[in-house]
DNA sequence: TCCAATTCAGACTGATTTGTCTGAATTTGG
DNA sequence: CCAAATTCAGACAAATCAGTCTGAATTGGA
C-alpha cells in the first residue's frame, strides 16, 4: 500500500503534538500518552527514546518522570520529526523508482513530481508544532 | 522510511511504461522485461499477473507468449496502475495518522494536506502511459 | 508429435517493520 | 531506607513485504 510516513513516524507526530499541548515545564509519561493516543505502550516508548536521542525531547526517569519538548514548540517543525524517524530520502527518490532519474536525465514525470515533492517539503518545513497546537482547539486523539 | 509507492508498484509502473514503448501488437516476455529493467524475474511475473487480472494487461502463454497492454496507452493512467497494486487509501488517510480526522473534524494540518493530496491525485489521474511514452525519447531503464 | 519457451500457481525463504516482554537503572515520596 | 513509578535496554515474537524456487499448463514451431 502507498504510505507517506511509517507508522512509527505517525505515532511520533501525534506524541509530539500532544506534548506541545501540555503545560510548559510538566513531564508526561508514556502511560498518559498511550492511553490518550491509543498506541502500543512499549513501541511508543522506543519512539520517544529515539526522539530524545535526536534532541527533540527531554526525558526524566523516576516516579515523576516522563517526556517533554526539548525546544520551544515554535522551533520544532514537522520536518524535524519526520527526519528523525523516517529520514528524508523521499525528497530525492524517483517516483517511478528509476535509480538513474535526475534533473539531467529525467523520467517522464520527473518535473511534475519534483514540484509536488517541493510542496510537500515546504509544508513540512513551515509547519511547526506550536502553530499546530494552537490550531488544535479541540484535539481528537483517538478518544475512547 | 517514507515511501510513496511500494516497490511492487514501482516495478509495475516501470513495466507498463516499457510495454507502452513496444510496437503495438507484439508480446513482451518477462525475460525481456527483467533484463531491461533489472528487477527480479519471478517477482515481476507475479506483478504482471496481478495487472492482467485487473484487466490492464493481456497475457499469452506458450513459446511466443508474453504480455501487452490491454488498452490503448492513452487510456491507462498512473492512477490505474497504483490503484491495482497499492490501492488508494492514501487519498483518504490522515497524514498524522489520526483515524477520526476528517473535513468536519480536521487535524491541525488537514486542509493543507488535503490540497497536496489533491495535487498528487490529479497528477496520477491526468498522466497517462501514452503521453509518458512520448516523453520518453531516450528511456533509461536501469541500463547495464 | 515432440520440444522449447513461455505464463501460471503456490509454497517457501528472507528482510523489514511492528509490536511484546522482561528486567535493570533511576528517581521521588513516605 | 524502602517502595512505587517511571525510563531504558535488549531480546524476542508476529506481521507484512520482497524475493526465490519448483513444477504444472499452455502454446508455437521444427
Amino acid at each position: 500500500m502507498s504510505v507517506i510516513f511509517s507508522r512509527q513516524c505517525e505515532y511520533a507526530l501525534q506524541a509530539v503534538l500532544y506534548l506541545a499541548l501540555q503545560p510548559r515545564g510538566t513531564m508526561t509519561s508514556i502511560k498518559d500518552l498511550t492511553s490518550r493516543l491509543g498506541v502500543p505502550y512499549h513501541f511508543l516508548g522506543k519512539i520517544l527514546q529515539s526522539l530524545s536521542r535526536k534532541g527533540l525531547l527531554i526525558s526524566q526517569k523516576g516516579s515523576t518522570g516522563g517526556f517533554a519538548l526539548a525546544l520551544p514548540p515554535d522551533e520544532i517543525t514537522l520536518f524535524h520529526i519526520v527526519e528523525s524517524i523516517d529520514g528524508v530520502a523521499f525528497t530525492k527518490q524517483c517516483v517511478l523508482g528509476f535509480p538513474e532519474c535526475s534533473g539531467k536525465n529525467p523520467c517522464a514525470v520527473h518535473h511534475q513530481w519534483a514540484d509536488l515533492r517541493e510542496n510537500i517539503y515546504q509544508m513540512l518545513v513551515r509547519k511547526n508544532i506550536g502553530e499546530m497546537a494552537k490550531d488544535t482547539k479541540k484535539p481528537e486523539f483517538r478518544p475512547r
